[in-house]
DNA sequence: ACGGAAGGCGAAGGTCGTTCGTCAAGACCC
DNA sequence: GGGTCTTGACGAACGACCTTCGCCTTCCGT
């Protein structure tokens, strides 16, 4: 046994539980996790590890969180905390506030990879406080747009629903890349050659997939997110038109 | 000990391996997943429950699969074999077909209703044989259409992504309506008044949620599908025009 | 007839979420 | 000051999970 295992009957060995820190609380874990799903992703986040990471057994975590599903709700709403709310001025234009308002999200999303895939799990509908409350401030951009109440709530998904579908898609990727620990270039070159034999035999997808060889990925999905976008905006505003 | 778990020493007791049935291959096992997933969410599929639907062990799967993850993947792609590939007619309507198109994705997304998560981690672009199809397809009808091919490319991104945001959400209270084993009635009632705490200071979401309080939900849920498809398919249209 | 491949499976290692009982430390009341 | 209650933290343990390994049976081609 190594000496420095031996237990020293002495007041000075223990420990003299720390209490500098606040221990642990509700938002400290809730932040450590965020911390831990953007490092190391969704399937890397046990309550033994955030634990560890926070200096404390696993199941200290249960007096603050619950849940493992609880603390991945809370995870979601603190990250919708993130999402801009800008102001919609009265005589302003709404397309570019929902415009901006749009890119934010998808940048959100990229920025924590594993948010969009826990949408998928929890849904939209999960009452979370800084859900509530950007869904309240969107509907109110709408509303003073000119839309109804009710249309506005449909405009909003819609336009909330294609943000969060076309960052879903980037988000996966970049989340494989991200845990297999190789470059974002790396990973193309050796995905390379499966792809290419994949698509033998899809003359349009063989074109597409060769368009995009040399040229910048990020920049062209940057392109094409903008384009859908435009396009729902361009079909929402012909209705206030009328 | 029961006297039917006594082993009796003799060949005749031996099951004499059932071999009516092909045993196993990996279309039988995936077909089993999408089965079990459908009945019983994404969190009930192990590999040990799998394989004693299968009448199998738990390994013996892993002689055709290799991975639980990769037995995902299958499985996604399996489902999107379901989707429909509607023929485009030269002098048709290509908004109908792809609106047709999009409300059949959309109710294969509902119809199973783990697709959606699992799409969020898996990504869009993982070289499935049959969402390659389903993609080369589409972009013909987009270039039939009258579409360059890249903007038949954004197009098909764009549409697609907003099918898969929307459903999304209902998918996820779907899977969760599903695995509490009530009805769709008694959730909503269940969990009516925690949803009426939390909207009280937002006077929009309040409004909102009130309105839907005794309207017919499914119905409700169609109608926002098809609003927000048509606004895409609106600012798509208007491409054409110039 | 026989050798090798293929398929199936039990045991086991390691990780996970979660529950339970225990323990230290402060708060509060008389 | 002393007793009691509440809060927070944690180790042990249970059951379930994925996956690897080695072994056994079965079957097929030659």
């Amino acid at each position: 046994m190594p000496a420095d295992e031996q237990p020293i009957p002495s007041v000075w060995a223990k420990p003299r539980r720390e209490r500098e820190q606040p221990a642990l609380s509700r938002e400290l874990i809730v932040a450590e996790a965020v911390r831990l799903l953007d490092e190391e992703g969704a399937g890397a986040l046990s309550m033994r590890r955030l634990g560890a990471r926070l200096n404390a057994g696993a199941t200290s975590l249960y007096r603050h969180v619950g849940n493992k599903d609880e603390l991945f709700e809370l995870a979601v709403d603190e990250v919708y905390g993130e999402l801009p709310l800008l102001a919609a001025e009265d005589g302003g234009d709404w397309r570019e506030t929902v415009a901006r308002v749009a890119h934010g999200m998808r940048a959100t999303i990229l920025r924590h990879h594993w948010l969009a895939a826990k949408i998928g799990e929890v849904g939209l509908a999960y009452l979370g406080p800084n859900m509530l409350r950007y869904s309240e401030h969107m509907l109110g951009v709408f509303e003073t747009a000119g839309f109804a109440l009710d249309e506005a709530d449909n405009a909003l998904s819609a336009v909330t629903a294609y943000v969060l579908g076309i960052s879903t898609g980037e988000a996966a990727w970049a989340a494989m890349v991200a845990r297999s620990g190789q470059s974002r270039q790396e990973w193309a070159e050796r995905l390379w050659p499966a792809a290419e034999r994949a698509v033998r035999d899809y003359p349009r997808l063989r074109a597409r997939y060769a368009a995009q060889r040399d040229g910048d990925l990020a920049a062209s999905n940057d392109d094409s997110f903008d384009y859908g976008l435009q396009r729902l905006l361009d079909g929402l505003q012909a209705r206030l038109g009328s």
